[in-house]
DNA sequence: CTGAAAGCGCTTACAG
DNA sequence: CTGAAAGCGCTTACAG
C-alpha cells in the first residue's frame, strides 16, 4: 500500500514550486524545456498519478460524461454505449453510469439528483426526461443530449432516427408479404419514440386500406402477457411489429408455443437489428437504424457541446434514414 | 443556469454551521430533531445537492466502483454489468467505466492509470491483468476483483466459474453426438479462461479416445480468419468448440457459405448463452456459466470488500456448476 | 517564466 | 450537542 503521490511530491523533488509542476503537467504555456523535462522525470520516477476528484473540484470540470440508461441487456443499448464511451474515453471523458434502477422509463429527480451528486461535464441519456423534469434539466446548466429519442418536444438535443419512417417500412413489408390482420406491440404508452414507429406503422397500414385497430396495439411493459396473446391468436392477427426485437423474441416465443408457426402464414417484424450486433444467423425480419452511425453521432454532438464556444445551442436533430432488413420471421 | 447550491448557504438559510448541517446530512449522531428538520427544510426549499467529488477528496472515498471491460457488444459482458451496476447502485455505489479501448485482452499501466486518477473505492474488472501489472495493482490499496476469470494465478480475488469443467461438458457433448473431428476456436492463445476451456474440451476428448489436434487450435483474434476456416473444411473437422457464442456465430456464417450444413453432420458449441440473456429462440448449442447469479456473486464479493472490516482478505473462487444448454446447432 | 496565496465544497479532528 | 479551523489535492488569479 503505497503511499499517495501528489503535486506536493513532485515539486519537493524537483526544487519547483506546487504551482509550476502543475502548469508543466496540464501544459499551460510558459515554462523552459528543461522544467519540463525535470518534472516528467520526477512524475515518472514517484510514479505521479493525478487526482481528477480534486482537479474536477477547483477548475469546475470534472472530465466525466454521464450515462443514463434503462438496461444494458438489450444490445441496442449496450452496442451503442460500448461504441460512445469508448469514444468519450479517447478524449478524455470517462463515463459514469445512472441506471433507472428499474423505476420506470423516465428520468426523474432522485435520477438526476444523484447524476449532478457526481457533476458530470454531460449528460447522455436513453431515457426521455419526466414531464415535470424537462425544466429543472435545462436550468441545471449541464449540456443534456436525449439519444435514440427526439428531443424536440423538450426543446433539448436529441439525437434520433425518424421512428415513424422506420415504423412505415415495416408496415409497408407486411403489408406487401400478404399480412392483413397487423397488431403492435409496445413497450410503454407514454414513450414517444415507441408511439412513433406505432404511427408509421398506422399510417403505412392505411395508406393500403388496412386498419390497425385499437384493440391490436399492446404495451408489453403495462399489460398482461398471456391475455394479449390469447387475444392475437383469437382474432386470427396475422402479422406483428414489435417495438424492438426482444420484444419480437419473447413473442415468438410464445406464439410457436401456442402451435403457430412463425415466417409463414404468420409474420413477425422487431426493431433494432440486434442479430447483426451479435454476427448471429438472420432470423428476424428486423428496422436497422443504421446503430454504428448513430452511435458515433450522439457521442460527436456530446463532444462538440462539451467544447462548444457558444454558450447555447439550439436542439437539433440527427436523421438516419432506416432500412429494413428481411430474416426468416417473415415469409 | 442555477447558482450551484452548497452547504454554506444551507448554513447560512438555518443559521447553523457547515459543518453542523454536514453532520445532519450524513446522519452522524449528536444533533437535535429540531435541527434536524431545520435542515432538512432548506435543503429540499434550495435544491441542495452534495458534491460527491469534494466529499470524496476529503473523506478518501469516492463511493466508486470502476468497471474495466474489453466490450459491452458481447452480451455476457453487457448482461453482468447491467446487474453489478445496478447492485452497486442500490447501494450508493455509481460505475465509472473503462474499457482498454480495444488495446488488448489486459489491464496494463496506462489503463490502470487513468483509473487510479478516478480514485475509485473498488476495481471490478472483465480483464486479467497484464502479468507486470500484477504487483502494481496489489499494491495500489484498491480492492480488485476479477470477473469472469481465475483470480488465483495472481493471488487477487476473482469470482469465476470451472471454465475447466464447462469445457470437458463441451467435449462429451460432442462426442456424444458423434462428432470425431474436433476444433477448438479460442480469443487469445494467452488468456487463462480460454485456456482452460480448451484443456476441458482436451480431457473429455481424450477421456473418449480422441485426440484435440494442434493444428486444430485456434486463436481468431491473433489468426487470419479464411486460412482457419479453410483448415477446418479441408481437415473434414466436424465438430468445434467455440470459446463464446458470438464467435460460433461467426464460424458459423462461414461455414455455411462454404455449404456445410450446421447443426446435423456438423457440430457447433458455444459458451455463455446469450440466447436466453435476449430470449432469444435456441439454435446455438452453448455452455451456460449461471450468468445472472455469477454477476449477483460478483457484485456481492466486491461490496463485501468495500465494506470489509478486514483488511487483508484471502483470494477466493467462487464456483458455479456450468450446464450444457442443447440446441440445433449439434444434432 | 515562476511562485505564494487563495479557494473549489466538503469532512475530519478537535475544542467547547 | 454545536462550532471554528484545518486540510483533502488540485487549479486559478495574481504578483513579481
Amino acid at each position: 500500500m503505497k503511499k499517495k503521490v501528489t503535486l506536493r511530491d513532485i515539486a519537493e523533488k524537483t526544487g519547483l514550486s506546487v504551482n509550476t509542476v502543475s502548469r508543466v503537467l496540464n501544459k499551460k504555456p510558459y515554462y523552459t524545456k528543461e522544467v519540463e523535462e525535470k518534472v516528467n522525470a520526477a512524475c515518472k520516477e514517484l510514479g505521479y498519478i493525478v487526482d481528477m476528484n480534486a482537479s474536477g473540484l477547483r477548475s469546475g470540470s470534472t472530465r466525466t460524461v454521464a450515462i443514463l440508461y434503462d438496461d444494458l441487456i438489450n444490445p441496442f443499448y449496450s452496442y451503442t454505449t460500448d461504441i460512445i464511451s469508448k469514444r468519450f474515453e479517447k478524449r478524455g471523458y470517462n463515463c459514469i453510469m445512472f441506471s433507472n434502477n428499474d423505476r420506470s422509463p423516465y428520468v426523474d429527480y432522485e435520477l438526476m439528483r444523484s447524476v449532478m451528486a457526481r457533476k458530470p461535464d454531460g449528460i447522455l441519456s436513453f431515457l426521455e426526461p419526466a414531464a415535470d423534469m424537462v425544466d429543472f434539466i435545462r436550468n441545471a446548466g449541464i449540456p443534456f443530449v436525449i439519444f435514440g429519442r427526439d428531443g424536440a418536444p423538450y426543446q433539448m438535443v436529441g439525437v434520433d432516427a425518424d421512428e415513424v419512417y422506420g415504423g412505415r417500412i415495416a408496415g409497408e413489408h407486411l403489408l406487401a408479404r400478404g399480412y392483413r390482420k397487423i397488431a403492435y406491440i409496445g413497450s410503454w404508452h407514454d414513450v414517444k419514440v415507441c408511439l412513433d414507429r406505432q404511427r408509421g406503422l398506422q399510417e403505412a397500414l392505411a395508406a393500403g386500406g388496412v386498419e390497425l385497430k385499437e384493440e391490436h396495439v399492446f404495451y408489453i411493459r403495462e399489460q398482461e402477457f398471456a391475455p394479449m396473446i390469447d387475444k392475437i391468436v383469437a382474432d386470427d392477427v396475422d402479422g406483428i411489429l414489435c417495438f424492438n426485437d426482444i420484444i419480437a423474441f419473447i413473442v415468438i416465443e410464445a406464439l410457436e408455443e401456442r402451435g403457430l408457426e412463425v415466417g409463414g402464414d404468420f409474420g413477425v417484424v422487431g426493431f433494432d437489428n440486434i442479430q447483426q450486433m451479435m454476427r448471429m444467423p438472420r432470423f428476424l425480419t428486423t428496422v436497422d437504424v443504421g446503430s454504428r452511425d448513430f452511435a458515433e453521432a450522439g457521442a460527436d454532438v456530446m463532444l462538440d457541446l462539451l467544447s462548444g464556444s457558444e454558450e447555447e445551442r439550439p436542439s437539433f436533430r440527427e436523421t438516419h434514414k432506416s432500412f429494413l432488413v428481411k430474416g426468416r420471421s417473415t415469409r
